[in-house]
DNA sequence: TCTGGGGTCCTAGGACCC
DNA sequence: TCTGGGGTCCTAGGACCC
């Protein structure tokens, strides 16, 4: 008889948070949360914080009130230190099962096809990690990935599962039940929209989700809908991918810290983001083949104060000179700047991407000419990996950047800048 | 005063071709 | 004058995820 599959998704509790405590043990049992960029909403919160009843995503001045009363430390994010315990988290999981697919920051999953006791390993997952990186994991086990999404909700919602929890190891009743006590919106893939859509025809739990007519449910809604369904129905639509595609498009996009009105500071922000935009593609051995830019005022404003507008230019050769990008992204930019507007967020997406491997040169372009190109990028990107981010910029980036983003709360880059590490003292 | 950023996939609709 | 319909490709926008 054929293995059955099985597949554990393991993620990182309130992620964000938990790295910070690791530094700060002054943090534990403390109401936290972590902010997005520009300190502008709720991106991760301790317990302590959700049952004070800090919402998810909910923007920072909404909540002051709350942070008042209940004494709730805020931190700003401090991406460089989440990536690096990520890596660490990551490379330790694999030594779990002979394939891993690493699907975000904080959670990856892992073939447990052929392990015996599924719940046994998965406890063992867990202390390993929390003995090793000190962050603390959950862990869902089930014969599908949508399952084991599932699963992990479920590990992370019930007391008594000690963190682990394998729908596999369920009878049809009690997963059914499983099924009948749980909302539609718990499940993967079924968001906001289709919540409200499926709602409408009568849907409202899992299990009314599962027991539906398949055929109806691809016409009414789509084909992904569908693949759920069969999903939670056991049937496995979504395999491992252990190796990452390669990406598709490069974005990178900040709010501004003040409002922005001169076309000169836009070009600024425009130059420096298609800088990290383009140290990406080269990271990646890409070319780009075209770009666009984008330009918004705040979303909220009245709607005469509203303005957004994208430029997109094709590249007459693919490539991933940051010279040539930020000429093109600032050309771009001047057609759809207009005066008059409060802009509150600029940004830069590189597409049409290929592999460097198959560059072709055009007629009018010389070897020699990209070598000259390859060699100025080589040396400004090895320059700023040694010395540090923004040794070597392009004179377009420009120097003061009144419109940069707030960051009032970030803690040190512990495990990633050599000026901030922690320094231990003995008693 | 103050509302993130970086991705993917799917679909609808227009352009174009035969 | 009469002016189809199916296929494909591309793009913009929406929905979703973390």
């Amino acid at each position: 008889m054929a293995e059955a599959e099985r597949f554990a998704l393991i993620d990182c509790n309130n992620f964000y948070v938990s790295c910070e405590r690791l530094f700060n043990p002054k943090l534990e049992g403390r109401p936290v949360v972590v902010l997005s960029n520009n300190d502008g909403c709720v991106v991760s919160r301790s317990s302590e914080a959700k049952e004070a009843g800090v919402k998810m995503g909910v923007p920072l001045f909404k909540i002051t009130d709350l942070i008042k009363q209940h004494g709730i430390v805020t931190l700003s994010s401090n991406y460089a230190l989440y990536g690096d315990i990520s890596e660490r988290i990551m490379s330790i999981l694999r030594n779990f099962s002979p394939s891993q697919e690493i699907y975000s920051i904080d959670e990856c999953f892992l073939d447990f096809s052929g392990i015996a006791d599924g719940l046994a390993h998965g406890r063992l997952i867990r202390q390993t990690i929390k003995q090793q990186a000190g962050v603390p994991v959950c862990v869902g086990i089930a014969s599908t990935k949508t399952l084991a999404k599932l699963a992990n909700g479920t590990a992370k919602k019930s007391t008594e599962c000690g963190g682990v929890f394998d729908i596999s190891a369920l009878t049809d009743r009690q997963r059914l039940e499983l099924f009948a006590a749980a909302p539609v919106g718990d499940v993967w893939g079924i968001g906001r929209k289709l919540v409200e859509r499926l709602e409408a025809i009568g849907v409202h739990t899992v299990k009314e989700f599962h027991d539906s007519d398949l055929d109806k449910m691809k016409e009414l809604f789509s084909v992904v809908v569908e693949r759920t369904i069969r999903e939670l129905r056991g049937q496995s639509c979504l395999a491992m991918t252990e190796i990452a595609p390669v990406r598709k498009q490069i974005l990178s996009s900040r709010s501004f810290g003040t409002y922005v009105y001169e076309l000169g500071d836009l070009e600024q922000a425009v130059a420096t983001y298609m800088a990290t935009a383009a140290l990406k593609l080269r990271a990646d051995e890409s070319l780009a083949g075209a770009l666009q830019v984008f330009i918004k005022t705040n979303r909220y404003a009245a709607p005469e104060d509203l303005y957004s507008q994208t430029a997109t230019v094709t590249l007459k050769n693919p490539t991933d000179d940051s010279i040539q990008l930020v000429k093109a992204a600032i050309s771009a930019l001047r057609q759809i700047y207009k005066k008059g507007y409060a802009y509150q967020k600029a940004g830069v997406c590189l597409l049409d991407l290929s592999s460097i491997n198959e560059r072709q040169l055009s007629l009018f372009q010389s070897e020699a000419s990209v070598s000259r190109s390859e060699k100025i990028m080589k040396l400004m990107d090895a320059t700023n990996s040694t010395m540090g981010r923004g040794t070597l910029y392009l004179a377009a980036e420009g120097q003061n950047h009144r419109w940069q983003i707030k960051s009032n709360f970030k803690s040190p880059e512990y495990t990633t800048s050599w000026k901030e590490l922690p320094i231990a003292h003995a008693k």
